[in-house]
DNA sequence: CGGCATCCGGGAAGATACTG
DNA sequence: CAGTATCTTCCCGGATGCCG
């Protein structure tokens, strides 16, 4: 008879940061969050984009997260009748700290950026790093097709909006693997050695990509002292 | 003979955020980065504010640390000849994790501000909290005193500087109980009651205490759906 | 098929005792 | 004081199985 939560291992500790690692701290579970940025997701999509995780965890994480009111379980009207797994406003606001965490750890010098990605992470990557500056002049939708997802980006104002919606509204398209994505804007690989490699194709005109990919840059690592 | 224990469970993402996970998402280390970041601490100072960690896992997260280039270990000049834990310049950079993860769990309708608090966490989320606003048009030195640890801070420009040093420079002078301090600020206990409880004292100007005080306010709590 | 319970092995964290 | 050694406990991850 296992008692439900003998010791709930919490840090006693009325600091902010303390409470948000209970609330956000466990194995996963930033990134569980993270997949969910980009709206509602299914369970076997959480799945699918964290490669490695188990579905007894998901499972946890999901259920303490709505527990904490981070989320909510949304049944689909029917003929669908899914059920999806969607953030609560609270829950969204935690993207701020996805970004920070992401921004401070993209100086690491043990960061590989050759690693799997999912779609959402690479598309709150562009949240995250986008030069504000050089998005002030410009006026741009590329549309991103990751298999069955689609999204659509709009830069403007010194901004970009990201949503899911369909791709072909997108004055450039983007189609294939998110890792090829992230090769192209982060690690400056040619658009055509990336579609020899069957890894990302461009629709529109390359101009319109190129400044784009410009918005976006990696921050310089920090040195290791000794 | 430590192992190198290079981390077996990685996330195989090329994320940031989850980079930044196996930089600082285990257990306490986010806590440990905390009560380095207003300077270097020795290993029992570091127990001693961290009520709950085993000396066992300080020594594993400060190893890895410095392992990453979070902080170095430095033995001060005789006649002290004592070992210190400092941050580099990267490893102070994650300041602003805790301060948006402080931020967003503050909101949180399970957050239990009575819990024990350290003077470094409280006079961090001092650093967080400030209404840089209300604090252009301030010039005020606060001195605090916790124990054996003495603190300055400077209200000036819109922004809160924070260093150790001798309380006795301030123009405010506030001993006592982390705890205290918190319940003062945050919780609006009248200075009277905490010092009969005897939490915390003041020296110097009430008035100069009460503008202090308004300068940190606590964000609306998220509610909870359903 | 989606979601959740159960069992098990391994490893990390907690607690305590011990040492230079 | 600054850790290390050891033992226990608990969480994570994998596999299996139940149930809608």
């Amino acid at each position: 008879m296992t008692s439900p939560r003998s010791t709930p291992k919490r840090y006693d500790d009325a600091c902010g940061a303390a409470h948000g690692l209970e609330l956000v701290g466990d194995r996963w579970a930033l990134l569980v969050l993270r997949e969910l940025m980009l709206g509602p997701r299914r369970f076997s999509q959480l799945r699918a984009d964290l490669p490695g995780i188990s579905a007894n965890v998901l499972t946890q994480r999901l259920g303490e997260f709505e527990a904490r009111g981070l989320l909510v379980k949304r049944k689909l009207a029917p003929p669908a009748s899914v059920q999806v797994y969607e953030l609560t406003p609270w829950g969204y606001e935690a993207e701020e700290i996805l970004q920070v965490l992401g921004r401070w750890a993209a100086r690491s010098p043990m960061h590989d950026a050759t690693l799997p990605i999912s779609g959402v992470s690479i598309l709150i990557s562009f949240r995250t790093m986008i030069d504000r500056t050089l998005a002030r002049d410009m006026d741009l939708r590329v549309g991103f097709r990751f298999g069955e997802d689609e999204y659509v980006a709009h830069v403007a104002d010194g901004a970009i909006e990201i949503a899911r919606g369909d791709a072909g509204g997108g004055d450039i398209v983007l189609a294939g693997d998110p890792a090829g994505l992230a090769a192209a804007i982060y690690g400056d690989v040619p658009l055509d050695d990336l579609a020899a490699a069957g890894l990302l194709t461009l629709s529109g005109p390359r101009e319109a990509f190129a400044a784009f990919s410009e918005l976006f840059t990696l921050p310089p690592k920090a040195s290791m002292p000794g």
